[in-house]
DNA sequence: CCTCGCTCTGTCC
DNA sequence: GGACAGAGCGAGG
């Protein structure tokens, strides 16, 4: 299901588990989602870029193939709210991971927005990556009102 | 602004 | 298995 949004659509894909991948994509590139999960997703992500505040937390993620600290880092960024940010850093400590596995964790991310990943930062308070779309992640913050 | 060492995951071979 | 790049941090110049 490829979902339009002011950045451009986003693909959606799921599986009886839960959401499999929801990323930017212009075309389709995979089996259509269909079913309630996924409307309820279309939904909440309209929801999101209209102005309302949701979280994703109910929104089961479909965890397969992910090692155990993925999992465990995956569902820590998701608990980050709306409007806020925390730095690779300090998830890193809560973890016992490294700064720079949170990056790569991230950056392997499937999960666009359903992860809020655009909400790790750098611990000085610059935004850090965003592979490769840098502007992105700046837009989304500003949209939430957590950026200049 | 820059460099360096530390750190270790993900992804390729 | 091994090699390498990378969405980081902190100290230092």
């Amino acid at each position: 299901m490829l979902i339009p949004t002011p950045i451009g659509p986003l693909w959606l894909e799921v599986s009886p588990r839960g959401v499999r991948r929801l990323e930017p994509a212009l075309f389709p590139r995979g089996l259509e989602a269909r079913g309630p999960l996924a409307e309820r997703v279309r939904e909440r992500v309209l929801a999101y870029f209209a102005g309302e505040k949701p979280d994703f937390l109910d929104i089961p993620l479909d965890y397969t193939g992910f090692s155990p600290k993925r999992v465990a880092l995956y569902e820590r960024v998701r608990l980050i709210p709306y409007g806020r940010t925390e730095s690779y850093g300090s998830l890193a400590r809560e973890l016992g991971l490294s700064p720079r596995a949170v990056g790569a964790g991230m950056r392997a991310s499937p999960f666009f927005l359903l992860v809020p990943a655009h909400r790790v930062i750098h611990a000085d308070g610059r935004l850090g990556g965003f592979a490769g779309q840098e502007g992105l992640k700046a837009w989304l913050l500003r949209f939430e009102g957590a950026w200049p």
